[in-house]
DNA sequence: CTCTAAAACGTTATATTATTACATACTGTT
DNA sequence: AACAGTATGTAATAATATAACGTTTTAGAG
């Protein structure tokens, strides 16, 4: 028998924030997201926070940290959310996930010396796109 | 005959903030910071961010993305500074960078599929040092 | 030395990002 | 129905960061 995974259920505020995430081809930033939703009825920053956090903790979206910014997770679901690794173009800051399972095992294995055990890692890449070099 | 290095002499304000920042046992905050060089003669958030920027644009100091806060580099006035590494323990919020050359070397030669070249990145573990475990 | 360009500085104001605090409502058990 | 846990709505404010000025200092070039 496999295991079994909670059916993750979104709720209202959630669902609207994760919607427009998804769709969107770009990082959103919070009060992006706020002034976008506010039609919808979420008027106020910790709406948008609470959700946000809430969807950043079951894995379907992930924190560029160096940019205060929100994607939605490419990865089936996020299976590994706790292992996330971005590619950011320095000019046109276009961001993508990057999906290597070869360097993800890699430093989902990685331990220090100082024997503290890893549970999770964010790697981030900056540089020049395809289109920007 | 070898590369010559700039030397790389701090301002006034420069010097300060790297000397608040390099003694601290812990990543320090814009915001701490300021108000610890208020009786310095740094008076406004412009000046502190300033410093900053520099700073960490000649590898002296480092950004933890994920705290907005900042450390001094620990590895030899930072020939890496474009290729940082630091764990962080969840509980306690202790940071240290991890020096790693093996790892370095491999996040420095990583390629992703599209193309990208990289010439900068941040990696941060997160878990629990070894007194918080 | 003098001129100049770049860097650094000082200051005020404001923009952006994120949280606290508290009251209310919904959801899924027992 | 009663309870616990999660989610919501709202107002206020805290924390982080930058814009836009003008002035001063620094480091080289001539």
């Amino acid at each position: 028998m496999t295991k079994m995974h909670k059916e993750n259920i979104l709720s209202k505020n959630q669902q609207i924030i994760f919607n427009l995430i998804n769709k969107s081809s770009e990082p959103l930033k919070a009060y992006t997201i706020l002034f976008n939703v506010q039609k919808k009825g979420i008027k106020a920053p910790p709406q948008v926070y609470r959700a946000l956090d809430k969807l950043v903790e079951i894995g379907k979206i992930h924190k560029i940290e160096s940019k205060n910014a929100f994607v939605a997770c490419k990865n089936s679901n996020c299976e590994i959310s706790k292992a996330t690794v971005f590619s950011i173009c320095e000019n046109c800051e276009i961001i993508d996930e990057v999906s290597d399972v070869k360097l993800s095992k890699y430093l989902s294995k990685f331990n220090d010396k100082n024997g503290m055990k890893f549970k999770r890692f964010n790697l981030e890449f900056f540089g020049l796109c395809k289109k920007c070099k």
